[in-house]
DNA sequence: CCGGCGATGGTCT
DNA sequence: GACCATCGCCGGC
């Protein structure tokens, strides 16, 4: 999709990207697709849960950069996650990328893409792609638009930010409503 | 079904 | 040295 896309706030954003497509290019040449279907807006410095709130450090350069690349990082150890990096301008302002559906484009996904961790792990993200440009089909990582709209949208409180006082209850979280591939804490067995 | 907890290491004070 | 935008196992009910 075009820059412009992801110049505008962060809550705008997360809810545009739903039905988007993410593509990783692997090194080898192999392409692995999915369709995002949960998303959560992390709005500046005055958001008590954004990794912005600190202001500008090694690990979160690049929200404090143009829109429309790659904000990777790695959280307990384990587990990476990846955003989108939104605007105005450069807001240092973010989408967090929670879960997205398998889509068949080159290779077939070989792992849960259910919570940002595991979606990390299916595409192969690690902070090697910090900073690629979302914008451009010659990355290792890009986003293409919607192919299929999301029929509904429910929104709700971010998920994992229990520490951040107000901001956690803030609605920033969007998914699209019948998608059973978000994450959304534990989910009532289903047929 | 549900809550608790350990793994595991980079980042920031 | 504490914290952490997670995950999945385990045990209790």
């Amino acid at each position: 999709v075009a820059r412009s896309f992801f110049d505008r706030d962060a809550a705008t954003v997360a809810r545009a990207l739903l039905g988007c497509g993410l593509v990783r290019r692997a090194e080898d040449g192999a392409l692995l697709g999915c369709r995002i279907v949960e998303t959560e807006a992390y709005v500046g410095p005055r958001d008590r849960a954004s990794h912005s709130r600190m202001g500008r450090t090694a690990r979160n350069g690049v929200m404090f950069g143009p829109p429309g690349h790659a904000y990777v990082f790695q959280i307990y150890g384990l587990h990476h996650c990846v955003n989108a990096v939104t605007g105005p301008g450069t807001a240092p302002t973010a989408v967090l990328v929670r879960a997205a559906e398998p889509m068949r484009i080159g290779a077939a996904v070989r792992h849960s893409t259910t919570g940002p961790g595991n979606l990390c792990r299916a595409l192969g993200i690690d902070r090697a792609l910090d900073g690629v440009d979302l914008c451009d089909a010659a990355s290792p990582l890009w986003v293409t638009p919607r192919a299929k709209r999301p029929r509904r949208i429910e929104v709700g409180p971010r998920i994992g930010v229990d520490y951040a006082g107000e901001w956690a209850a803030a609605p920033l979280r969007f998914w699209e409503a019948e998608s059973p591939f978000v994450s959304g804490g534990r989910r009532t067995r289903r047929a």
